[in-house]
DNA sequence: CCGTATAATTCGGCGACCAAACTATTCGGA
DNA sequence: TCCGAATAGTTTGGTCGCCGAATTATACGG
């Protein structure tokens, strides 16, 4: 009755067995940002987005834009979303005294705490689902996540490799 | 061997080294969401999320709020973005001949096209990305994805009976 | 000093997303 | 048989994330 096309499950001629493993991984993305953002919203803090520009605050006071070139997103993107975090006390901007051009940006204590608060839950959510992994399950997870986020993660320009301002 | 990398792993009292695994989970969404929609947004076709959509269905013909459902959108959310690929040629929308209220959606040949199209575009993406990993850290990979994924799917119903009593 | 490069912000606009209101249909009674 | 409640989707109004282009302020080489 249908069109042409049937509902056939999946019978991709293209495929090897390797190619599981990548669909594993386009698979996984929608998963795992809808638990997030789920998980997020319900924990009545800021958004996932401004729970990521905490987290990478949290590692020391940055640039604005390399704050931006870090989480991959525009200049423009970030100074709306620092305006927002400003706004709720979680960070203060500071010009850089080193060029009045530049601004840096620090998370607050509130900022922090929040950060702590959300991670925290999440962290327990995720455990709730984790928990019944076995031992040697979530040993080899561990390891493997290890290696895509290494492998995903590329810091496409390191020429700022001398980021020393602790 | 730990690649211990950026992460200075806030030494937490509570915490045993499992933790690590959760501060890896938490960390790879970002990665992963931007690479994907990255990629996908250079690649000019439907947007990631129309592709998600276009996933399910091309799993088979599916009414509209069983895809809401499955993709933990809302009808509403579901509704527009049908339109687009509606609108694109991607889908078509028929009533369900048993309940008139109810439509069904159907990938057309056109929309698995596309979607064939996009998914080849980052899959090449991925193997480009996983290439430097040895034959054991992929089967490894495969294995813990799987697990992953199976974690972080969320279980289909059940909820309706205990729901039912209040 | 001046022109150009650079850091950030503002502006306009699009896409994803949802809750609430609305429409059309089904279905369980009385 | 008809009515009201439930159900499937759509529309509406609005928020947030995100970006490119224009704009502003500063730095720096000549």
């Amino acid at each position: 009755m249908m069109t042409a096309t049937d509902q056939q499950a999946t019978v991709r001629p293209t495929a090897g067995q390797s190619d599981q493993l990548e669909e594993l991984i386009i698979g996984l993305l929608p998963v795992l940002g809808r638990f997030t953002t789920q998980t997020l919203r319900e924990e009545e803090g800021p958004s996932p987005e401004r729970i990521r520009l905490l987290r990478q605050l949290d590692r020391g006071p940055i640039r604005a834009g390399e704050l931006a070139h870090s989480c991959l997103l525009s200049p423009a993107n970030v100074s709306e979303l620092t305006d927002s975090l400003v706004r709720d006390g979680h960070v203060h901007r500071d010009a850089d005294p080193t060029d009045r051009r530049a601004v840096v940006l620090t998370i607050t204590s509130s900022g922090a705490c929040e950060l702590a608060r959300v991670q925290k839950a999440l962290t327990a959510r995720i455990i709730q689902r984790l928990e019944h992994l076995t031992s040697d399950q979530r040993t080899r997870l561990t390891a493997a996540l290890s290696d895509l986020h290494a492998a995903f993660t590329d810091l496409p320009a390191s020429k700022e490799a001398s980021l020393h301002g602790r």
